[in-house]
DNA sequence: TATAAAAAATGATTAAAATCATTTTTTTAG
DNA sequence: CTAAAAAAATGATTTTAATCATTTTTTATA
């Protein structure tokens, strides 16, 4: 289908010379005599670009632009003039009012299709909704650029201090930023109406926290606390939608995340429900092993109370501290005041029921 | 939030002054010397506006635009050349490019400020497309046309039916569709090595399920059975994809969804770790209310298996029996045969520890 | 380094819920 | 409509883990 193009000109010989140019390069072009008129045919017609001269009777280019943004059918129009003001504050005073180029006559024909073809190659980007692949597919698999930009956003700001025991946020807190663990070690917990405690979530740092609250526009509802002295970068809700809304990787870096943690909690649910404190608590420590393992070091040890235990395999206290002393009894782990180092990851993986 | 800039300049001077005048008008700035660096900036930060210098060393910034041009996150991007090259020639070199605007030095620092503005307010009315706010911030509030939308695209599929206890999709197959659920009832349940059943999750017409595993891009993690004769649309998981691609909203749609249900998800395994069997039993009973109460019914009755209960709370069907005789004793539900009536919702929501 | 406070560990008891066994009721199929 | 099978309900017992109490150890602090 051929462009539609409107042209707003007064003289006579010069539009039927432009509009001929422009027929002969396979656009189909309306002619508008002054700006009233122009603007008529302008929301009538919506064009997909429209030209117009700025010296006009009746009603001048500059009002015929200014006129055609306030309309939401004709304001994303592409707008270009087509003038003998040629002085440079001239040409500011057009584009300054939105226009999309400005072409001074006289011109070359040339000219005149390469003006008139970029501003609508142009307008045809713009008006693209989410940017894809070739195949016009999402590319499901690399999320890591998405988060890397993230990350690269909130080292922009400021990074702030949390002493140990800190809380970071508050369940029922409204949720205002997103944050970015840049050194520590982060828990999340609920609690129920009697006051204990259930872990929702370990982090370290590269996580990000707080963003289930943000995305769903809710509270918190979880608390994040300072298992030890931490720093974390904060991102703005705002910030985090609008990046979220301009970076469809960054958008499918969450969707991936949100669908992984969810499959976890159904999986999770299922151990809560049938596994014996004993198993829920073996999990626990392989949970923190494999969060919180470095590297280099071939022995895992961690410095835990065993409350923040308990609440990750939603026991009490003694019951966990129970477990864990059968563990010792069976050389699985080893225990040194509040530190536990884990001997045997394979004999806690495979612990029976 | 404060619109941000990249600033692209070779000359120290110059750039520094830019970036104040911008800074003191209260953009962020970020700023590179030279168009490789710019490009990479802009590729990571993707800012609201680019101001370029055309004359750089290294990379020129034609050039620069046009590399920005064929990258998706880039190429919507308002680009503003700004430049002591004064010749129409040059100018229309530029604008032809593709540039929205052109800047000759030396300028007035209002003018500059005038350009920019412009351009970022241009920019937004054409990207206006998507359902942003006034603020430019995604609307997370209206999830429902892009569901509406991919229910649209379900119905046109091939409807299938299930017999009750037919199971839908299982455990560990490959996910190749999205289910939307056009009648009956559809339980969602996993499995522990001693064969104990979990229910993850209830749906009824209108839900979609299955989209879990679709989106990590792994295997079912759980059984979809019908739990009475129901019907179902299938959407392939490369037209899923697609739609995810072509439609912000159903991708929105689907991230809200997600953060929805990891939210309460985290709230049922705080429930699980220390709620009682009884309590555990009335959250059940109030879930089948809340997700399969009618409208015009005014007591909410249910024929369910004993065992698919037990699964809903996380517990022997022995126990969840007992849980529901002593309802029946206190009169807050009434048995006839396995169909179950709700007599006193209030009474079962408080009903204590 | 001593001492108080906190945390961890253990013992005793109780409570809750699982398991196994049996009876009763309901559902299904002929 | 009836018999067989399945499901539901209940009883008895055992197991598990919570709770309460106390001791021991560790940690923090003067």
């Amino acid at each position: 289908m051929a462009n539609t193009i409107l042209l707003i000109e007064d003289n006579h010989d010069m539009r039927e010379n432009i509009a001929e140019i422009l027929e002969l390069a396979n656009y189909t072009v309306h002619t508008a005599s002054n700006g009233k008129e122009g603007i008529k045919a302008a929301k009538t017609l919506v064009p997909d670009l429209i030209i117009s001269d700025i010296m006009m009777p009746v009603m001048d280019g500059y009002e015929v632009l200014y006129l055609l943004g306030k309309d939401e059918k004709t304001k994303k129009i592409p707008f270009i003039f087509l003038t003998a003001k040629s002085e440079p504050s001239d040409f500011r005073k057009g584009m300054n009012l939105g226009a999309d180029d400005y072409l001074v006559k006289p011109f070359q024909e040339m000219d005149l299709l390469n003006v008139v073809e970029t501003r609508i190659k142009r307008s045809k980007i713009l008006n693209q909704g989410f940017s894809k692949d070739k195949e016009g597919l999402i590319k499901f698999i690399d999320t890591t650029k998405g988060i890397q930009q993230l990350t690269l956003h909130a080292k922009t700001g400021k990074l702030k201090q949390y002493k140990k025991k800190e809380i970071i946020f508050h369940e029922e807190d409204s949720a205002n930023f997103l944050y970015f663990i840049e050194s520590g070690k982060v828990r999340r917990f609920k609690k129920n109406e009697s006051g204990k405690e259930f872990t929702t979530g370990l982090s370290k740092p590269g996580d990000f926290i707080g963003y289930m609250a943000l995305i769903k526009g809710c509270n918190h509802t979880d608390t994040a606390i300072a298992m030890e002295d931490s720093t974390a970068f904060r991102i703005h809700k705002d910030d985090f939608n609008k990046l979220m809304y301009k970076n469809q990787e960054i958008t499918y870096a969450f969707i991936k995340m949100l669908s992984g943690s969810l499959i976890n909690k159904e999986e999770e649910l299922l151990n809560l429900a049938y596994n014996s404190v004993r198993k829920r608590m073996a999990d626990g420590l392989i949970q923190l092993y494999k969060k919180y393992q470095e590297e280099e070091e071939d022995r895992f040890s961690i410095a835990i109370p065993r409350e923040d235990l308990a609440s990750m395999a939603g026991t009490s206290p003694e019951s966990a501290i129970r477990a864990l002393s059968a563990f010792k009894e069976e050389d699985l782990i080893q225990i040194k005041g509040s530190k536990i180092t884990i001997l045997d990851v394979e004999g806690l993986v495979n612990t029976s029921q």
